[in-house]
RNA sequence: GGACAAUUAGCUCAGUUGGCUAGAGCGCCCGCCUGACUCGCGGGAGGUCACUGGUUCGAAUCCAGUAUUGUCCACCA
């Protein structure tokens, strides 16, 4: 082993052993060692992103979780994947190919081509940077909002929703981002304090041109498009005004003036100026009282050509257009403008493109969460604000820190319908088809079965021969008969797709022939060309798909995934039918359909093969698919669906839903913990809890833990577009990714900031290397042979106990959340308690056993700090000989049989001493190498010197030898019941030490006063522990008797 | 306007249901190559726990209020 620790020499390594062993893909919970799964959705980063602290923070907690789940013997799954991140990517993809009008200069199918390879591209940037980070997830399951699966899961959920009456399409006031030229949600509109005017302008009475009515207005812009001033019904001021005309500035349009109490009388001048087509409080109004609303403003931010724009402003931006309208040196303008003030409001901005919101009427999608409605599943009338709102105060979902349940409660409260479509293209299209005359249609469920065929010849035999056509055997032939039977009975099939394989068409043959229905062959449907596989071909260890992607000489992965993306096309354009179509095809391919549709990586097909979608000879399988409407005039809308539609499935989407027979769903959904950053609560979590609930009847999950953000050092939140991070790639490449870890955990605490500077990371960097050295120490020590887990020294038994209470404290602290504390626990025993007094002391108290019991209290560190420095232990348990990898070794259980508390407090005690010894040698700057004679008394160090290497280890540690005649000169100190003479003839400086004793009587004499007026108290004695009472009393006496001694040794001075 | 947090050593922060003389890391001062570690070892200095009241035998911790900082929500032209 090398003298320190090189981070960057192992990790990739490690990672890869890892992998390779297949450490992090989940088993089943029956497989197991507790029998419980636990599982987290890790919260997908957007595809065209690079790792930030945030990602760090949010990996370092979930990886935690999941390593310590896994060890404790849950089946630990961390779902992976990736967000379409549709605004985001849609304006990154744009600005690359430098188009200003995308409607203009692309196409919407060449554009989501650009999107997927832009998409494809980033993807593998982002996941090899959560790699780095040591996250042990299960890639094999990886996802993405845009693949099959996730995207039939989204039309699935649309579809129920809009069965449900819970999303109408309609129009309404929406937020409008010139920037992104889309719609936003009320969530994704972030506002912020600008300094803005106030201008002040006349409406002039129609019937009295003389006078006018002044209003004051932020956006003079919009004036064209008002159809009423509003005074409050109180006003005095204005009440004969009601009723009467005035005419617009600019335009000369006539409109009323009209009394609403949502007027603030004191507020400008007390006269409302009504907008309804940009404003939403102005839309509200409109409508009470039935105003027109007139847009002025167009989707591109410019004045519209509208009757109610005069000409010369038409086509000026809304900048433009409220400078034209306040230049005080415009004749026209000085005819209305009366002044212009400064006045600072908050405007509402793009949460992406960063441009001031435009409030616009206009028809969109929304969800209603109002609406009540009967649950299919729960059986019970609710609304989707209920569901959200009730699972928190049910408890059934519980959020760490809880403080933030008031935040929540908050949101949902006050939530309003959910504006769900977005003008732009990359993002799942809204599934909903409109005919000419705007009638909506809805894709309809068609309900699927996947049969293999039955057993053929070569099935007999156990070879695959995909090259020869191989015909069914008797008992295949009889399979596809029962199966036919099965059918008919159970399943109304009106339709047979088959592979032209024999052994399928036969098998459908004898199935269509027995319904009555009509055999369609697809080519498509045809086996993996892979040439012929015996026995003799497999390898231990590997899975027939396995060894068949070796052999293969025909068709590759990437032909086979092509393929099946063609059949699920072809199905896409069946005509309806009214029942079941039955679909006959191979094992191995039709597992790649439903792995296709599942959304799994090509590459990871064969890591499932076996488990998830292994089919049976004439064995089947069944699922609905959503198959969009046929017709010559239909069109599909145009629009798409808020990422954050497809982000509130994440947690059942990734694993299956909503194809119920899912093993994956069965075993892991629902989910256990879903951390993330507390600042996407409302856009998030709410969401996913609200769509799990109407979609599945449960919780996505039972715990929420909120990590804080991530600060720079002016406490600024970390953002790509601040340019404000530290890269925690860097910091990776510096100090390594285990100090990483370390420093993103300890001293932080959830919901509350996370600070991280290089000084931290550095720090944990040390001790790495600090763990390292330990190791590399204790791998010196010999170990006798017959040497036994049994303690024999002071050390040995203090070291064992010490480190049955860790075990013990963090694992209770994992179990309660504690993360930033059990790190700081570990931090604390490894370096302060095992390095600076255990192994320091072993060298002079040492047993046969000592090496034995070092090595194992090492082996408990190394499995306790796993989870937080997953490379370096694992590098360490390598080094140790381990066959087994640490990542998969049970977590330790503390044996209660070496706890003693006796053993600790010995050692606390020699402890003690040799600190005071330390320190009165520092005081008189005796140098280090310098042995000088001790002498010792009390009651205590008697019983310790029982023992002789407690002397030696006592010796060795303060540098001391043991004086035995009575000393002529020295100084002399109590502590832990023991007086300690040191012998310095000749060096003493009377003054100083006179001082010395000074100092320390003033220090106890006020812990006595202290401790005297606790004693004194009555009701002290009486409420507080007995146990504290108890120490009270020992302590007091303790220091009245080194107070008596101090005294006396002040004597010799005077 | 409302809600929530933070305020503890020069800096960055811990401190779990109130209970030993309030802790850590970095920095600072003094001294050390003591059988793994200078990414190290030993010894120190440094704090009226923001402020004012209250509850309690006892408060950094609980309650009320004030101040400063930060975050979120709502938003009046």
């Amino acid at each position: 082993m090398d003298k320190a620790y090189e981070a960057k020499q192992h990790e990739d390594r490690i990672a890869e052993k890892w992998e390779k062993a297949k450490a992090f893909q989940a088993i089943r919970p029956q497989d197991s060692r507790s029998g419980e799964s636990f599982v987290i959705p890790l919260p997908p980063p957007n595809v065209t992103g690079t790792l930030h602290l945030g990602h760090a923070a949010m990996l370092v907690v979930e990886d935690i979780m999941c390593r310590y789940h896994r060890m404790a013997g849950d089946a630990t799954l961390w779902v992976p994947g990736t967000d379409h991140a549709a605004i985001a990517t849609e304006t990154v993809v744009l600005k690359h190919l430098g188009i200003k009008d995308r409607n203009k200069e692309t196409t919407r199918d060449k554009f989501i081509g650009e999107c997927w390879k832009w998409t494809k591209k980033a993807h593998d940037t982002i996941t090899n940077q959560i790699r780095k980070m040591g996250a042990s997830i299960d890639w094999t399951r990886e996802r993405f909002t845009m693949d099959m699966g996730l995207s039939g899961a989204v039309n699935t959920i649309f579809h129920d929703l809009y069965e449900a009456g819970l999303i109408y399409r309609g129009g309404r006031m929406i937020n409008w981002s010139v920037g992104a030229q889309s719609v936003l949600a009320d969530d994704e509109v972030e506002y912020k304090e600008v300094n803005g005017k106030l201008y002040y302008y006349q409406y002039f009475f129609k019937d009295d041109p003389k006078n006018s009515l002044v209003v004051a207005t932020t956006r003079p812009e919009t004036l064209f498009g008002d159809t009423a001033l509003a005074v409050n019904p109180k006003d005095k001021r204005y009440k004969s005004a009601v009723g009467k005309k005035v005419i617009i500035p600019f335009s000369n349009k006539e409109i009323p003036v009209i009394a609403d109490p949502y007027v603030d009388l004191k507020f400008g001048t007390g006269c409302l100026k009504i907008t309804p087509s940009h404003d939403p409080n102005d839309y509200e109004i409109g409508r009470k009282h039935k105003l027109e609303a007139r847009p002025v403003i167009g989707f591109d931010g410019k004045m519209k050509k509208s009757p109610y724009v005069p000409k010369e402003y038409e086509g000026l931006t809304r900048e433009e257009c409220r400078k034209r309208l306040s230049d005080e040196n415009d004749a026209k303008v000085k005819k209305y403008l009366l002044k212009i003030e400064p006045y600072v409001h908050s405007v509402g901005f793009c949460y992406r493109s960063h441009t001031a919101i435009e409030p616009m009427v206009s028809t969109q999608w929304f969800i209603d969460v109002n609406k009540a409605f009967v649950h299919p599943i729960l059986k019970k009338k609710t609304t989707l604000k209920k569901l959200t709102v009730d699972a928190v105060k049910k408890g059934d979902v519980k959020i760490i820190p809880g403080r933030f349940n008031k935040t929540y409660f908050q949101w949902v409260d006050n939530l309003r319908d959910w504006c769900i479509s977005r003008q732009i293209w990359w993002g799942h299209r809204i599934p909903v088809w409109y005919d000419k005359k705007e009638n909506i249609h809805l894709p309809r469920k068609q309900n699927l079965i996947f049969a293999r065929h039955g057993e053929s010849e070569s099935n007999a035999k156990m070879v695959i021969t995909s090259r020869n056509d191989s015909p069914l055997t008797d008992l295949g032939k009889s399979q596809a008969a029962e199966l036919a039977e099965k059918l008919k009975k159970e399943k109304k099939v009106k339709m047979i797709i088959s592979s032209p394989l024999a052994r399928a068409k036969s098998t459908g043959e004898i199935i269509a022939k027995k319904l009555g229905v009509k055999l369609v062959v697809w080519d498509e449907l045809l086996e993996i060309d892979c040439g012929d596989i015996t026995e003799k071909d497999m390898i231990p260890g590997r899975s027939v798909f396995e060894r068949m992607l070796e052999k293969n000489t025909g068709e590759a992965l990437e032909g086979m995934e092509k393929r099946a993306k063609t059949v699920w096309e072809k199905i896409e354009k069946l005509d309806p039918v009214d029942g079941d179509i039955l679909f006959i095809g191979h094992g191995m391919f039709t597992s790649i359909l439903f792995a296709l549709r599942d959304g799994v990586h090509p590459e990871h097909y064969s890591s499932f093969r076996d488990d998830r979608w292994r089919m049976k000879n004439a064995e089947t399988r069944e699922m609905t698919h959503l198959i969009a409407p046929k017709g010559k005039d239909l069109r599909q809308d145009e629009d798409t669906l808020d990422t954050w539609f497809s982000s509130a499935l994440w947690p059942f989407s990734t694993l299956g839903w909503p194809d119920a027979v899912n093993q994956d769903f069965r075993d892991f959904f629902p989910t256990s913990i879903l951390e993330t950053g507390h600042d996407i609560l409302f856009f998030w979590v709410a969401r996913m809890i609200m769509f799990s609930l109407f979609a599945t009847g449960k919780s996505p999950f039972h715990t929420v833990y909120l990590h804080g953000l991530v600060c720079d050092e002016k406490g600024q939140k970390m953002s790509k577009s601040k340019g404000n991070g530290i890269d925690p790639l860097a910091m990776i490449d510096k100090f390594g990714t285990d100090a990483l870890r370390m420093a993103m955990i300890v001293g932080t605490t959830p919901g509350n900031p996370i600070n991280l500077g290089e000084k931290k990371v550095e720090g944990y960097r040390n001790f790495a290397n600090k763990i390292w050295n330990i190791a590399r120490y204790i791998f010196s020590m010999n170990i006798p042979a017959g040497a036994k887990l049994e303690p024999k020294t002071h050390t040995d038994k203090w070291l064992l106990s010490k480190t049955q209470h860790l075990i013990r404290s963090a694992t209770e602290g994992l179990r309660k959340h504690h993360y930033g504390e059990v790190g700081s626990m570990l931090y604390k025993f490894a370096w302060s308690e095992l390095a600076d007094w255990g192994i320091e002391a072993s060298k002079a108290d040492s047993s046969e056993n000592t090496a034995l019991i070092f090595r194992e209290a090492l082996k408990s560190l190394l499995m306790l700090l796993h989870p937080y420095t997953p490379f370096v232990t694992e590098k360490i348990w390598e080094s140790m000989g381990e066959k087994d990898l640490l990542t998969l070794t049970p977590w330790p259980k503390p044996d209660k049989k070496w706890e003693s508390k006796e053993a600790e407090q010995d050692f606390e005690s020699v402890k003690a001493i040799v600190m005071k010894i330390r320190s009165l040698r520092s005081e008189k700057k005796i140098e280090p190498s310098v042995k000088i004679e001790a002498v010792f008394s009390g009651k205590k160090l008697d019983v310790l010197r029982e023992n002789e290497n407690i002397v030696k280890f006592l010796a060795s540690l303060s540098s001391v030898v043991y004086g035995k005649k009575p000393p002529r000169d020295g100084i002399s100190d109590y502590v832990s019941g023991t007086e300690i003479f040191l012998v310095l003839e000749g060096v003493i400086d009377e003054e100083a030490e006179k001082m010395r004793i000074e100092r320390e009587l003033e220090n106890l004499e006020k812990l006595i006063r202290n401790l005297d007026s606790r004693l004194s108290n009555e009701s002290y004695v009486k409420n507080a522990p007995p146990r504290l009472v108890e120490e009270t009393r020992r302590q007091l006496q303790e220091s009245s008797e080194k107070v008596k001694r101090l005294k006396e040794e002040k004597k010799k001075y005077a």
